[in-house]
DNA sequence: TGTACATCAGTGAACGCGCGTTCACTGATGTAC
DNA sequence: TGTACATCAGTGAACGCGCGTTCACTGATGTAC
């Protein structure tokens, strides 16, 4: 027989995954209440409370066991991606796939990122954040894009999760089960980030360069 | 003395502003409720039913206003906007400003964007393609970036339009009244559109290129 | 222009319901001796 | 090992409150003659 602590630590368990069930139910997670997560965890309503003093507490809690998800699937990005010609894609796929089938937390992600309480929000910022500097750290640790200042380069990981991130709100949304859908959207963020990438290789440190590229393709064009 | 239908619109009206009151509060639009509405309207609860059917009605006026707000928001880049040196910064600004000024409609459609209903999630989703095909057309029409492929020129513009989206929530989230974040955010912003227009300007149609442009990049930065 | 009737936006009472939160409780698990 | 007590996760009744929605109503505006 398990515990008490583990009994406990089973409890706090179901309360969050009630919470997940009702977001995975098509609800927004800023209109949940205590009673419904209960319900869900199979458990009256006034036990909620012996794990969580409110809803917010019980999303950061969610957050942290998202950040845990983040970071297995960090890890397994840098372990199975294969040769350098094939690593946003497989990186890209890792991301959704690991999206698709944790589909509830990321819904979560998705509605408290843009919506929900300013702590929840700030807290779930700072996951993404730290994604970003942890793409930033591996970008640099292999040696590319190193003639970018620091600056540039931390922008460019932000512009990447920034997209990553779109790409994940749109998929949850209109592709759950579509599978030729996912395909469609996990190639069109391939190249999104396969551009992104040309435009940081041919960056060159000056504010004017980069309209003059523009000035210049449109030169071309004309003179054509 | 107004007409009764004259009248009829102003409490139409109330009604959004009601509900935008609410989003500027600090709270989400999805944990709205009719009582509330009408209580910001200045009205009874039972007149909302004369206006709208339930919420996600009423969510949908708004996001009619949305639209209405970001065609004007289109017209004034389109006339303001100075040489193309300075076209993307002035474009950024135009639209940060006007989201600053409209702050509780850009809140709206950052929360209902990514939560929220599903027809008002898509309704909004609606705006943003035609917000990014507008500017693939203006693309277009100045001439620029004529030799990508018509998908290529419509990812673009995808890209850039989730760019200046990530811009929004991220503003109006952490830098309501913090004026130098705001300019920070904005070039950021600037910087990350001259990237992707510059990653455009040497993109070529190859599913191979990209990769080796990054492939390029390290080999470089080994060899130094 | 004046009168008589129709329309209909907004009112206010009422309903049953789910909400957050309190409280005293129960009984299994844990601890001290 | 056995007993006596302490702890505490989960229970269930109860509360006052705001919710969505219904209904019959009122009285100003609109229309027909």
């Amino acid at each position: 027989m398990a515990s008490r602590s583990e009994r406990k630590q089973q409890t706090r368990t179901a309360l969050l995954q009630g919470a997940l069930a009702w977001v995975e139910e098509g609800n927004d997670f800023a209109s949940i209440s205590i009673r419904e997560v209960a319900k869900r965890a199979g458990v009256v309503p006034t036990s909620f409370y012996r794990h969580f003093t409110d809803l917010d507490d019980l999303a950061l809690g969610l957050v942290d066991e998202l950040s845990i998800a983040l970071r297995q699937l960090m890890r397994e990005a840098r372990h199975k991606t294969r040769q350098t010609d094939k690593m946003i894609y497989d990186s890209v796929s890792i991301f959704v796939d690991n999206a698709l089938a944790n589909q509830p937390m990321f819904r979560f992600m998705s509605q408290a990122m843009c919506g929900g309480s300013e702590i929840v929000r700030r807290a779930i910022r700072n996951e993404l954040d730290y994604f970003a500097r942890e793409l930033e750290a591996d970008i640099r640790a292999m040696g590319a894009l190193s003639h970018l200042s620091p600056s540039t380069l931390t922008m460019t990981a932000q512009l990447i999760i920034n997209t990553v991130a779109a790409i994940t709100v749109e998929i949850l949304d209109t592709a759950r089960d579509n599978k030729s859908l996912q395909t469609a959207l996990k190639k069109r963020t391939v190249k999104q980030i396969q551009l992104i990438l040309v435009g940081s290789a041919h960056w060159r440190e000056s504010s004017s360069a980069p309209t003059d590229e523009l000035r210049e393709e449109k030169m071309t064009t004309k003179s054509s």
